[in-house]
DNA sequence: TAAGTCACG
DNA sequence: ACGTACGTGACTTAT
């Protein structure tokens, strides 16, 4: 068979001997390529249709399994295929590698194979080496090798009359996966020697092969929900957000879909006459949520969008829709995607567990449906101020540090410098201004964004950052240094090395540029931080498997961790969990992690 | 599919 | 004079 871009020898394995001389094959390689092709694109219930290996560039093998189309082949049974290869698959020693590696645990996983000895995956390397490109394999292979090949579209089509891949014709299905392996393969060794030869994004990488495992873990875990809760809430949200429509239709004089940002700007600005307060990126006249509290001054209409908004926000993204994903244990399991954020940040999604309501009383009550079983407890420990630490640390500014060795509440602390009293005078609108301006530092804010925070003149503002800046000189140096370096070599840098590139940064375009400013400010204090939290989910994970099998970590918060424990480990967790996280590296300022139990994620903060 | 909005750290 | 706080994901409407 002959590919598009070079030579290749691809094999379809439909008799034991070809499996038998294959699998001899991957036992003596030293590295092999692996891709499973499934079901489904949910990894907790995709299953096996069929896997391919490469052992070398060029060449590699498709074993069809369950290929069901009419006129698929016989082929060999899944059993028998999967009790063939799990010795190989389940032995350390064995070295793997893949795209993707957490989507194929997954797979093997569902037919009870731990795969382990996975060395090397694709989309890692490419993340370290180069975070602000795409990783999917079809752009490394064009990238890095210059191949292209079958797409997934190519093989299933699209849309509605997309077909599963079982139905995809095995010598079409071996092409494409054998493909897969094999520029899989090519892929690793151009990037591979790339790592290996900078000590510092070795390092980065083990980190995120570790993550990689850990993340398998918490996604398997899943999170456990309270169905029932989550239905009184959309009851009681529901019968509150048509009274709020009624009462808005009342007011506006006709009905009108509330949710349409279009007919409320029709509403508002051409019926009502209320003024415009700021146009949005494309020119249309805003009605966001601060537009509508600045109108609630004095209309009274606004106010009832606000209130129908963030009920609708609630019910429709929250109450409504988790427990639909929950899976026939009532526990519900996330993806982290572990490619996608360009700080080195994890991200979650279906559902997003990373941004599920906190601020607001009637928000928390959507954490007390997460839940812990009988004789259990959840347990929540977050690291206290962590950015700001690691800005003391990066900056090495005398002042900062000297608060968090003290101890000082750090909010308080900048207010003292600042409006120039003693830490005891400081009032709470001294502090409350404080915590906004130690936010924006970490954002690389202007005094116009300042000033728009706080509300108050932009030139107010200003002389409140000169003033922090003349107290945090080290602070200014770091910020100043930081763009310098980021405009010079074209990337900015963690604590750990985790490189974040900043395409933007010299960009001639004045906005952009500015933007690419103040994400090279932010992105080695974010970075950092997630670096930090990394480390900790592989240490503690370490210590549950070698110590607390009962012990669950089932979420990942950013500067959070989230277990789920038997009520006789609560003293254990109290004692370890923080101790764990805070002692993970040696900063020039102490780390703080803070622990909380409760019977649900609500009451365990 | 884009735009607007809003949930989180 | 310019635009103006970093990083995400999901939902709804409108095209």
């Amino acid at each position: 068979m002959r590919a598009q871009n070079r030579d290749v020898v691809y094999e379809t394995l439909l008799s034991e001997a070809e499996l038998d001389h294959w699998i001899e094959r991957i036992e003596a390689a030293e590295l092999t390529a692996i891709d499973t092709e499934t079901t489904s694109l949910d990894e907790q219930q995709a299953r096996i249709v069929g896997i391919s290996f490469s052992v070398a560039v060029g060449n590699a093998a498709y074993v069809p399994i369950a290929h069901d189309g009419p006129d698929a082949p016989v082929q060999l049974p899944m059993e028998l295929v999967l009790a063939k290869l799990k010795p190989w698959l389940e032995d350390a020693s064995k070295k793997k590698l893949g795209q993707h590696i957490k989507y194929d645990r997954h797979v093997f996983a569902n037919h009870g194979i731990n795969v382990q000895g996975y060395a090397h995956d694709t989309m890692l390397e490419s993340y370290v080496l180069e975070v602000h490109k795409p990783h999917g394999l079809t752009s490394l292979a064009d990238r890095h090798t210059g191949r292209t090949g079958i797409t997934y579209e190519d093989l299933c089509g699209k849309g509605a009359k997309q077909i599963p891949f079982s139905q995809v014709p095995v010598e079409k299905a071996a092409a494409y996966s054998c493909e897969d392996s094999d520029q899989t393969l090519d892929v690793h060794t151009v990037l591979w020697p790339q790592i290996e030869a900078n000590e510092k994004l070795r390092g980065i990488y083990e980190l995120e092969m570790q993550t990689s495992e850990v993340l398998f873990r918490i996604e398997r875990n899943g999170v456990l929900i309270d169905a029932a809760e989550l239905a009184r809430q959309s009851n009681d949200l529901g019968t509150r957000i048509v009274q709020l429509e009624k009462e808005a239709y009342d007011i506006a004089g006709q009905p009108f879909n509330l949710s349409s940002p279009k007919q409320l700007g029709e509403i508002f600005f051409d019926k009502l006459g209320m003024p415009v307060v700021k146009k949005t990126a494309t020119g249309a006249r805003s009605t966001d949520e601060e537009v509508l509290e600045k109108l609630a001054e004095d209309y009274p209409l606004p106010a009832k969008l606000l209130e129908h908004r963030s009920l609708s926000k609630l019910k429709g993204t929250y109450t409504d829709k988790i427990a639909q994903l929950a899976d026939a244990r009532g526990r519900v399991h996330t993806h982290y995607a572990q490619a996608v954020a360009v700080t080195g940040r994890l991200s979650s999604n279906d559902p997003n567990l990373q941004n599920i309501p906190v601020r607001t009383p009637e928000g928390r009550r959507v954490r007390e449906a997460f839940i812990a079983p009988r004789g259990r407890v959840i347990a929540s420990a977050d690291y206290s101020q962590i950015e700001l630490r690691i800005m003391a640390h990066i900056s090495g500014d005398e002042s900062l540090l000297h608060a968090f060795k003290e101890g000082i509440d750090v909010h308080r602390a900048t207010a003292a410098e600042v409006f120039g009293v003693t830490v005891d005078q400081v009032s709470s609108e001294q502090r409350r201004y404080a915590k906004v301006i130690n936010f924006g530092l970490i954002y690389g804010m202007s005094s116009f964004g300042l000033a728009r925070n706080l509300g108050i003149e932009t030139k107010a503002a200003a002389a409140y950052i000169d003033r922090y800046f003349q107290r945090y000189p080290g602070v200014k140096q770091y910020m100043d240094e930081t763009k310098l370096q980021a405009k010079a070599r074209g990337y900015v840098e963690t604590v750990f090395g985790r490189r974040l590139y900043l395409p933007e940064i010299n960009s001639p375009n004045g906005p952009r540029r500015g933007a690419a400013e103040r994400a090279a400010i932010n992105a080695p204090m974010q970075g950092t931080a997630a670096d930090l939290i990394k480390k900790a989910m592989i240490a503690v994970q370490k210590e549950l498997d070698e110590k607390k099998p009962g012990i669950l970590m089932i979420m990942q918060v950013h500067d959070e961790l989230v277990f789920e424990l038997p009520e006789s480990e609560m003293d254990w967790v109290r004692a370890e969990i923080p101790r764990m996280m805070a002692e993970v590296a040696d900063l020039k300022v102490p780390l703080l992690a803070e622990v909380g139990f409760g019977a649900n994620w609500e009451k365990a903060h």
